[in-house]
DNA sequence: GGATGTGAATGCATTCACAGCA
DNA sequence: TGCTGTGAATGCATTCACATCC
């Protein structure tokens, strides 16, 4: 079905799908019932040949004359994301971020389910957070078991970010979203992804300067 | 100084010169004097020729032999990416993620201030959030002039993005950093970067599903 | 010896342009 | 006519490899 070699499809094809499924849900919400890669390129930022290009990777998903049909399209590249089920997550860190993270309802609706959040401070543990209760750090093992977790989203301060990451390593994670400003390192089993506030801010003080404002294509 | 196009300095290169930065400044504080292209290369995840290239398109800095001196480095970062001085920002959107960011105390330190916040919620308004007291949209472009507002940061929920996205850039805001998980449009001379945590799980999802962890270089 | 800086070579990603289908 | 899918051509970014300097 698709190309069993990951590696042949370009990176930044991949960061390109998640910005096409969000047009396309925008694009159903209006009523859309089809639309031209012409279309689709242009609310992103890019090109028809450059969204034919990224889709033709993965299959033939496309109709002659018509352009894709929004829902059929949708469905496709959520089962090329892997968001065609849900993901199970948790959340360690309760401090703001992490707060704001769990209280944040969408989502469900793209297919993660937070699950479960940690801190490792006896203060906050057992304190309600929402539907769920912050769990201490030990029974991070036995939780991620029992509730199949494969996800985490890593909001601890950048001090305790490599321990915590090693401990979610132990516990079977299978993928680490790292808001901490700092680099963490794991098995190449366990997919790292990152986010830096700090980071992003730079690259807009450096489009700043240079006015050539070559806009980063979303993340 | 440096080459006066910008677009002759590819964009992945500006992204990583954050990662240096931030690399650097954890050596710095582990006493570290100079560093060799490898060893900054390797502590993100690339080469020597990368960054010795990457560097060299805004000058010569290092020193053969030597390696390059860290504190020296970290100087001439900040002075490409522009946060060798303090650029004030506002935060738009009093919600639970704008309250998390006005309570994180790490973006002064990288040259970021946050002086103002906004809310179109009368019931939000006039609360205080830190030292911040929230304030009414209406009173966005006094504030942005008085304060010499560069930057902003969109903590709105998706549906009122573009509406405070126009008012943003009415005020005479520069650079918006979008939290929000749509696409926003605005005219070329404001630069916008995007940040949606649903779009980094898509990522994580799919790398997980081709075991071949493809490792989503820091963001 | 141990580093950098950099042209040249390679490898990827994007764009072009067109055959083919509805 | 309108649109996709795709080889071929282009253009960018990365890597190599070496002259150069401390």
């Amino acid at each position: 079905m698709e190309p069993s070699r990951a590696d042949a499809i370009p990176n930044p094809a991949v960061r390109r799908l998640s910005l096409y499924l969000r047009q396309l849900e925008a694009f159903r919400q209006h009523g859309r019932i089809t639309i031209s890669s012409r279309q689709l390129g242009q609310s992103v930022g890019s090109t028809d040949a450059q969204v034919r290009k990224d889709l033709a990777y993965f299959g033939q998903f496309g109709h002659p004359g018509i352009g894709y049909r929004v829902e059929e399209l949708i469905a496709q590249v959520r089962r090329i994301l892997g968001t065609d089920r849900t993901w199970n997550v948790l959340v360690a860190g309760a401090g703001n971020l992490g707060r704001a993270l769990l209280a944040y309802r969408g989502f469900e609706r793209k297919g993660f389910r937070l699950v479960a959040v940690f801190d490792s401070d006896p203060a906050k543990v057992g304190r309600k957070q929402g539907a769920l209760t912050v769990q201490p750090m030990g029974e991070l093992v036995a939780t991620v078991r029992r509730d199949a977790i494969d996800l985490a989203l890593l909001t601890v301060p950048a001090s305790a970010a490599q321990e915590v990451t090693d401990c979610l390593v132990m516990a079977g994670i299978r993928g680490i979203l790292n808001f901490a400003p700092v680099s963490i390192v794991a098995p190449r089993t366990v997919a790292v992804a990152s986010l830096d506030v700090a980071v992003q801010l730079e690259q807009l003080s450096f489009q700043m300067n240079f006015a050539r404002a070559t806009r980063t294509a979303g993340a």
